[in-house]
DNA sequence: GTGCTCATATTGTGATCACATATTTGCGCG
DNA sequence: CGCGCAAATATGTGATCACAATATGAGCAC
């Protein structure tokens, strides 16, 4: 029951035929829904997602999933096997690690300068946002702590205007998050210090090498050092998962 | 004639039904058509694409050229006009400085990190590729200047596996060429001092730092400076092409 | 002439169909 | 019972059609 869209209702509403104006497009909802799903952390890393499959259980049809599923795929969120199908690229040690060092070097960069943009109003929503995140931890919501921590990292580096940086931090967190949303629900304590504070500080004292710091270890710290370990859980286990389909297919046979 | 798709054969062959299989799909092949094109600047910044028009001039029906689309806009190349038309975005001082940017952080940190893996066959290829850019400046030939200044980078940012940066240049490479074509072609010299000379000695010379600023300036050198006026430029002509449609048509009428 | 309105054409979006490939299933032979 | 091989199913890719919205251009009022 964890497949993604196996709700009956699908998308809200179905007009039979031409277009969907209420929002956006058909193709942009499905998008959207599909990225929650892989940021959340909802779909198992090597599944692999069938157009029709995907649009049958969201009540589209194809076009929309094909579309959707492109553009994931483009922003290296999903993979386009030699199979034509698509999946959550697996991770490995050396993915990882160049994952978590671009998003340094990205977001350090970026926070830099989106420091002097960051008026007290968005300093304000800042907070509140990581008070969220706070609450978010205190519940073991895992969905919502992600989710939120994104968006107190984008609320930062948003700052700034025409940032080219932005859309390619997005990028990084689609491929990592994944991983990441597996990484901490493996993890017992889920014990993550909070740097939020510590870049809150360092905005409101202006110090930009301060706030490079506190982004960095944010990023780094409890993450990095479970990285191996979690990787090679994930691997024994898609091995367990394939003797145990052969297993089965075996004795059904 | 400097239209995108102008010739009629487009893309080889073309079965009737079916699929192609003897590359890759007709999407792939119209994306890399179009990319290349982007790359190139034979796009004209503002000029508005249509499917139906794209997939005329290429021989093929709309579907591949909507994914192809798709695919370039997530990428940033190009831009979904709330019209749901799709152009080349226009640049502005601050998205080009951004771009600008954004590279020399990405593009230094990833020729650092490849600098490692670059070995004596790799290093033998990036000198052939620098003596055909030189040749190709000799030539004028800006085309060709482009492409292979382009691998050129590349070459050294793909020597390093895994690296999750090279996607990202790609991606920014994609935004800013467009806009780097036009400018080398209203400089008349066109003299760009050749700092590919100073990052093959920082290879040779194993020098980290040197690298880095070798690239920098590479990025800079010839470039930033002509910025300004040349986005001042491109809005001056949108303007008097529009006050030359809109005389036209009352013209016309 | 200028501005507005309405008819026509163009275009994007979504659905459906056709076909080739990939995968799974079923069957027969050893 | 295990192992190929063929039929059957599933799936991705491309083409085409229908429809709504926008853009375009003609016609009319002032």
């Amino acid at each position: 029951m964890n497949s993604v869209a196996s709700h009956e209702g699908g998308l809200d509403d179905a007009a039979p035929g031409g277009q969907e104006r209420d929002g956006e497009t058909l193709a942009q909802k499905v998008f959207l829904q599909l990225r929650a799903d892989i940021l959340a952390g909802r779909i198992a890393p090597g599944k692999s997602l069938t157009i029709r499959g995907l649009a049958e259980g969201l009540g589209v049809s194809a076009m929309p999933v094909r579309e959707a599923l492109r553009r994931l795929i483009s922003e290296r969120a999903l993979e386009l096997q030699d199979n034509r199908r698509v999946r959550i690229p697996p991770m490995s040690i050396e993915r990882f690690e160049e994952l978590l060092h671009a998003r340094v070097t990205l977001e350090t960069e970026a926070a830099e300068r989106a420091l002097p943009y960051i008026d007290k109003e968005r300093l304000a929503q800042l907070k509140q946002i990581d008070r969220a995140v706070e609450e978010a931890s205190g519940r073991k919501d895992l969905d919502r702590w992600m989710e939120l921590n994104f968006r107190f990292h984008s609320c930062i580096y948003e700052a700034r205007p025409h940032s080219a940086l932005v859309p390619l931090i997005e990028s990084l967190w689609l491929q990592i998050a994944p991983f990441m949303r597996r990484a901490l629900m493996e993890i017992e304590g889920h014990y993550v210090e909070d740097r939020h504070v510590e870049a809150l500080a360092a905005i409101e004292a202006r110090n930009r090498m301060g706030l490079r710091i506190a982004i960095e270890a944010d990023i780094r710290d409890g993450i990095s050092h479970i990285g191996n370990q979690l990787i090679e859980s994930d691997t024994r286990k898609s091995l367990v998962a394939n003797n145990l389909a052969r297993r089965r297919i075996t004795q059904a046979s």
